[in-house]
RNA sequence: GGCGCGAUAGCCAAGCGGUUAGGCAGAGGACUGCAAAUCCUUUUAGAUCAGUUCGACUCUGAUUCGCGCCU
């Protein structure tokens, strides 16, 4: 078997477990399709693969920037472009966006220009409605700042917007999916478990390595929480709870992601499976369906 | 035992004799270079029983439970 293959899924579903799995009894190199795996250092809290695991598998799309730095979709394709080499290739992670971009392709868009955004960020919500008015452009989203500075972005560069992938015809794509309880067990308990392994100490350690982080970096579901553990603004069992649930809340997201930008063909799991038995079902989908049919990027 | 205060949704918490409290959590949705981000929508009430009233979550009484004080 060659090619690529792909497996998504919500967090602490066990996609990555299944996937090291799999790459060990096949031989294949692994591409993360994750956007806070890239930041080196960011082990504990991101579930990063272990370094004896990256030692059986060849693995990309891991620690590319420091938590300092800023991080992209369009660099995300240059960990894509380092994995071409690899004959056999599984793509799993959790940022969805990662594989709209690989099956479907970017459309031709200026790249950010962080002064111009910088400008655009200062502005308030009624300005931006405004300028994209005065070009007579309406988004789905008008309230949603994001969306409207980068519409503005694109525009005030000469650029068109981009027609939206949502609106196209579906791409299929494998999906491990728990019952939403036996996920919030999961991320509970992932959620202690990245606090005994020292999340609170990782945490420390990388903001005296690197005292200002990238807002990407800084949002990070665990490492915010703990950081104002550190600051002492809430308490350790304060930051636990609030980690699980800004970790339920971007699962139940992701799976809306999967729901609307994809035909998915979900494999179910329960409480009795193990590792080798969902490494198998997605196995099978994977010969069933044949590789994936990327976008040319 | 007596007196007082309280009881509102999974949690917190208001006003009101008739028209949506609100927040959090949960659920659904959007998404083209920050995506673990950003934004939109939204279900679930009035401890129990009786009374007053055209109409009670709101007023009255009893009961139950909780808290405080007294003995």
């Amino acid at each position: 078997m060659r090619g690529t293959f792909l497996l998504a899924g919500a967090t602490a579903t066990g996609k990555s477990a299944v996937v090291q799995y799999l790459a060990e009894q096949r031989g294949a190199a692994l591409l993360s399709a994750d956007a806070m795996l890239v930041y080196r250092g960011m082990d504990i809290g991101t579930a990063k693969p272990s370094q004896e695991e990256r030692l059986r598998v060849p693995y990309y799309g891991l620690d590319c920037v420091t938590p300092a730095e800023t991080f992209s979709s369009a660099r995300w394709l240059e960990s894509l472009a380092q994995s071409e080499t690899a004959p056999l290739r599984f793509v799993t992670g959790g940022t969805g966006l990662y594989f709209s971009l690989l099956l479907r392709g970017l459309d031709p868009a200026p790249p950010v220009d962080s002064e111009r955004r910088a400008a655009l960020e200062a502005l308030p919500l009624a300005e931006l409605q405004a300028r994209l008015a005065q070009r007579k452009v309406t988004l789905e989203d008008m309230q949603n700042p994001r969306r409207l500075i980068r519409a503005l972005e694109i525009l005030e560069s000469g650029g068109s917007l981009p027609r939206g992938w949502g609106s196209k015809a579906k791409v299929k794509l494998p999906a491990l999916l728990w019952p939403r309880a036996l996920l919030h067990a999961r991320i509970a308990e992932r959620v202690r478990k990245m606090y005994q392994s020292g999340l609170l100490e990782e945490t420390r350690a990388l903001r005296t390595a690197y005292p200002e982080w990238s807002r990407t970096a800084n949002q990070a579901i665990g490492y915010a929480e703990a950081g104002a553990v550190l600051d002492g603004k809430v308490t350790r069992v304060e930051a636990i709870e609030q980690t699980i649930i800004r970790t339920r809340q971007l699962a139940r997201r992701q799976e809306t992601y999967l729901r609307g930008q994809f035909e998915v063909t979900w494999i179910a799991c329960s409480s009795s499976d193990t590792v080798p038995m969902i490494a198998e079902r997605v196995w099978a989908v994977w010969e069933k369906e044949g590789a994936a049919k990327l976008a040319t990027l």
